[in-house]
DNA sequence: TTATATACAAACAGGAATGTATGTAAAGAG
DNA sequence: CTCTTTACATACATTCCTGTTTGTATATAA
């Protein structure tokens, strides 16, 4: 076979890492063969090999390429409005909605929000994902917490509840959402109404 | 070996079911074998395929046997209030928090939330058991909603949103605290506090 | 221009898991 | 007391998947 430049190499990498996604997405992580990643990117497992030691590595491949910046966006819309002048409450319902809106527009970020909730199993290797999952849910927490800080001394607050309780409030309503989100398939029961959920969800909160 | 009576063979399946639960939570479902599950439960994989016609069916019998019967006890805490004058936001608290403490108390339900949240792929035959789980969903919400109304109707609600926009609320609050109580493995984050997340969640409905 | 490293394809060897088929001792029916 | 069925254990055949090894054509460096 021909021996390709460095970016034709690049490209078939890419390419395995987007047939993994499919794969993976079709057949849970687990049942997923290498051979069928290969075929499904038309190449041969050689290539798979020469890329990426084993599953797990592109499993992370996959991971890393859209799951962390996602996380970053949310951290950035909760993060910008610290210095602005915008409403706290406003700031942490656009941060959700943008993230449905993300999960709307990009597809590969939806199967890959859909692979790691519910076709993959969180045993051995993967086990540690859970662990760094959760480790960014904390500093998301923090961050929601301080906004609902700024809403309190703003005044804008209807509840009696402190800024810490409103914010884990809101990040299991968030994770919840998002779940369902995911698992409702055709979309009637949640997909459709995900904004309008959470616009309720922050009203109750509004003075 | 020793023919067995009809009440040694029920106890042998039993055993099956435990080990396979065991087996599940350690390796996933994906990764366990039938001869991990027969070893476990001291047995051959010759009694497992007497007991069973496969992996599925043991997956099957540890859902139904624990799983289902917790749906049922949440859909009762709930109905009962119905005819009950007891304030209905304490009985959707009080509905939540039984679950928890369910969850507290049972290690087989513990463990076998954990298999069904993080220790399965849902594709293929499981598919479906996602399906029956967002249906099961579908009925607690209606009947979430049905007490907010009877609440709205006491006079007792605090917020101006409709009884079914509340029911949604709490029903993905509950959802994601269940994820993140079966996540956070040392109990720090979520486990510890579940109870309090509750109050906190319900106290901003109240009046 | 030549030599070496790259980017794969193809072939190989193995272990592991599944399902089935067969064997068997005792329970239970008649 | 026999005969059949039950409740398994054991052995077997087959399929799959993995990791490694080998081969090879071509970029690319020198």
């Amino acid at each position: 076979m021909v021996r390709k430049t460095k970016e034709d190499a690049e490209l078939t990498r890419q390419k395995i890492v987007d047939a993994a996604r499919t794969v993976f997405l079709a057949r849970g992580v687990s049942r997923s063969t290498l051979e069928h990643i290969a075929s499904q990117a038309d190449v041969t497992r050689g290539a798979v090999y020469w890329h990426f030691k084993n599953k797990t590595e592109i499993f992370h491949a996959i991971r890393e390429q859209v799951f962390l910046p996602l996380i970053d966006r949310m951290d950035d819309t909760l993060a910008i409005s610290a210095e602005n002048s915008q409403n706290p409450l406003d700031q942490i319902e656009a941060s959700m909605c943008h993230t449905i809106q993300e999960l709307n527009d990009n597809i590969e970020m939806r199967e890959i929000y859909e692979i790691m909730m519910i076709k993959c199993e969180y045993v051995d290797e993967f086990a540690l994902v859970l662990h760094q999952i959760m480790n960014n849910c904390s500093s998301l927490v923090e961050k929601i917490e301080a906004a609902y800080e700024r809403a309190q001394s703003l005044n804008l607050l209807g509840s009696t509840l402190t800024p810490g309780a409103l914010a884990l409030d809101t990040h299991l309503f968030f994770g919840g959402l998002l779940h369902m989100w995911v698992k409702d398939a055709d979309g009637s029961k949640f997909r459709y109404q995900a904004v309008d959920l959470i616009k309720s969800h922050i009203k109750l909160r509004r003075k």
